[in-house]
RNA sequence: GCCGAAGUAGCUCAGUGGUAGAGCAUCGCCAUGGUAAGGCGGGGGUCACGAGUUCAAUCCUCGUCUUCGGCUCCA
């Protein structure tokens, strides 16, 4: 398998260059002690913390250049080992106190324990609960280190990189620890390739939705209102509403019935449903003035749909029951984790729960795999599909039967519908298996973006029930499923993936029309044109500044307005438009000439049907 | 929350221990314009907020808030 190969080879070129950057820093602040180099993604860091010194963007250039000569010596790699006693006396010797302490771990347990950091990726011997006795180095020129490799034959050997930045990042992953500087670079086999990846790292920074969504003016903070809480202007706002219509007629195809629920809620619920003990630092608290009860913002709405299900008592006729309600949730995230819409502490959830019998699980399961593929066809995004099951580990609630027969159904559902699936174990929720949707967008990153989820704990927590065909009471399963996932996360994924360059179905102004000069009929003629425009159910507006025409075009060009067409003279006497169309939506590129009948219905067909590409 | 950096006009940014400037945007006037920037002029700032040092603070110091890059977390 060449592609393994290659991946064997660019993940010891990178472990190299971090052998390297340490090796260079080595050189520059001797004192410095090193925690962990692993592979990451796309490159390489170290964990490094040099007292006293705190790195900055400027000494890359300083490290970069003490690479370069190390990797100009052109010295070997070379491995050896050491009984794991005479290395903890080297790391000591060394100074290096963070290697001692994973040694000794070593030696102790077997594993250097720390569960998120891999072993392998330490260059540590994986752990499996045996005893080590021995450890590899690798030594190249004047810098060794514990390893277990495999790395290039030489320094000179390790293809194209560049230093990225310079972070803060605990010692083992753990906040109570010291924290060390991690110096984080990108390096790829051939500088090409290293062009190429630097041009998309451009790319998504000129697609950030941040960025976008100020300069296209989609929505805002405001340090009065509070970090985390968007604010959605006309335009953002409009964006919201299509999306949150779609994903409802996909769901109201299968059957699922629109639900209104508050969103505070006695804390008692949340006690019930178990998310108070195990979420409860993220709740925001609400108090009322007059009465004892506490209330809390809603973090999620499950336990809310479950009231309705339990209401009334319900039939095996009446299932599968299915509500949906793009809800309002409020989570108190912790200030630093917040980022543009993907991560606020107000968002919506195009939220769903369906309550099934045992033997409707593949059934309901299926009809929203389906919901999902055409949304994502629509918004022009592959989809792959992640089975996260359970693994034999502990922590998992409900009847293991009950797993297995419901894995089963969604792995055979994944089979029947050919779908691009993988299964993951150990990925699934503590109450039940999980549909993980997987979109990758127009750059090639890969995001989650939706879940269709399982549970078997929460029926069991509110006592749901059914009663079944010999009048027996039965417990139903919940499934969970939001298309979008977070309305918000999903706009800030989908305002990436188009570059701010949105179908017309969803462009906040979908018809700009530009007046040639100021004459009052010219003027007329516009209005006229956007009235009609208006009752077609048209997002449209009129550009009559006083301003050369193409200052106007230039600025609906800006503003990545779909559709722009130029009144003049010309236009009211043929009544005819010639459509200039924005340049990703072209499929023919001559410009054309229709009547604005054609036109204006052309653009509301279009509008209707969702589609990417222009018709015209 | 933690480490580091930053906050000057609506936006992008320059600048100074003696209360500020550019480009774009906005507004007005002129040009009657034809598919990515026509010309001229005007308005606009508690220099994030609060305190301190100083004769004097946007600038120096401290604190707060917010943002950015990461860490950690994400039902």
């Amino acid at each position: 398998m060449a592609d393994s190969n290659n991946q064997t080879e660019l993940s010891a070129l990178r472990h190299s260059l971090a052998h390297i950057m340490a090796n260079a820093t080595q050189h520059l602040w001797p004192r410095a002690k090193f925690g962990v180099g692993p592979v990451v993604e796309h490159g390489f860091y170290y964990d490094v913390d040099i007292p006293g010194v705190s790195l900055s963007n400027e000494d890359f250039e300083r490290i970069e250049a003490e690479m370069k000569k190390i990797i100009a010596t052109d010295e070997p790699f070379e491995r050896f080992t050491m009984p794991i006693a005479e290395a903890i006396k080297w790391a000591t010797d060394n100074d290096q106190p963070y290697k001692a302490e994973l040694l000794n771990d070593l030696q102790r347990a077997g594993t250097t324990v720390a569960k998120d950091l891999d072993a392998g990726e330490l260059g540590l011997p994986a752990g499996d609960g045996s005893k080590v006795s021995e450890v590899s180095f690798y030594r190249n020129g004047d810098f060794t280190d514990l390893c277990r490799g495999p790395h290039v034959e030489s320094t000179g050997k390790v293809g194209a990189f560049k230093l990225m930045r310079v972070s803060g990042a605990y010692w083992r992953g753990n906040e109570k620890n010291a924290q060390m500087q991690r110096i984080y670079g990108v390096a790829f086999s051939t500088p090409k390739e290293l062009r190429q990846h630097l041009d998309m790292l451009e790319e998504a920074k000129k697609r950030d939705h941040r960025k976008l969504g100020q300069e296209l003016d989609l929505f805002l903070f405001s340090d009065l209102v509070g970090s985390g809480l968007p604010l959605f202007t006309p335009r953002g706002t409009v964006l919201r509403e299509e999306l949150g219509k779609f994903t409802q007629e996909l769901r109201h195809k299968t059957g699922f019935q629109r639900v209104w629920t508050p969103v505070i809620a006695k804390t008692d619920l949340y006690k019930a449903s178990g998310h108070w003990d195990k979420f409860g630092d993220e709740l925001f608290l609400v108090k009322s003035q007059e009465t004892s009860d506490e209330f809390v913002l809603r973090p999620m709405n499950c336990p809310h749909h479950v009231q309705i299900y339990a209401s009334q008592p319900r039939s095996y006729r009446d299932l599968p029951l299915k509500f949906m309600e793009n809800a309002g949730d409020y989570r108190d995230e912790k200030t630093g984790e917040l980022h543009g819409l993907s991560r606020v502490r107000s968002f919506t959830q195009d939220d769903s729960h369906a309550f099934v019998a045992e033997n409707q699980i593949k059934e309901v399961a299926t009809a929203l795999v389906h919901a999902s593929q055409e949304m994502y066809e629509v918004f022009d995004m592959e989809l792959k599909f992640r089975l996260s099951f359970r693994d034999s580990g502990p922590g998992y609630l409900g009847d293991p039967k009950l797993w297995d027969k419901a894995q089963a159904q969604i792995e055979e559902l994944a089979k029947e519908n050919n779908l691009d699936y993988y299964i993951e174990e150990g990925e699934a929720a503590f109450y039940g298996p999980k549909i993980d949707f997987m979109a990758t967008d127009a750059i090639g990153r890969q995001w989650q973006v939706a879940t269709v989820q399982l549970d078997f704990v929460q029926p069991e927590r509110f006592g749901l029930e059914y009663t079944d065909e010999s009048g027996g009471k039965q417990q139903p399963v919940m499934i969970h499923c939001a298309l979008l996932g977070s309305l918000e996360r999903f706009l800030s994924v989908y305002i990436e993936h188009v570059g701010g360059r949105f179908p017309v179905w969803l462009a906040p102004e979908q018809v700009r029309i530009i007046t040639v000069n100021q004459e009052e009929k010219t003027l007329d003629f516009a209005r006229k044109l956007s009235e009609r425009a208006d009752k077609l159910g048209l997002r449209v507006s009129v550009d009559n500044d006083n301003e050369s025409v193409g200052k106007k075009i230039r600025s609906s060009e800006v503003w990545k307005v779909p559709y722009t067409i130029v009144i003049g003279d010309k236009e009211i006497e043929s009544n005819e438009v010639t459509p200039r169309i924005r340049g990703d939506m072209v499929v023919n590129q001559d410009a054309k000439t229709y009547t604005t009948d054609e036109f204006l219905q052309t653009v509301a067909n279009e509008s209707k049907m969702r589609v990417t590409k222009t018709s015209f």
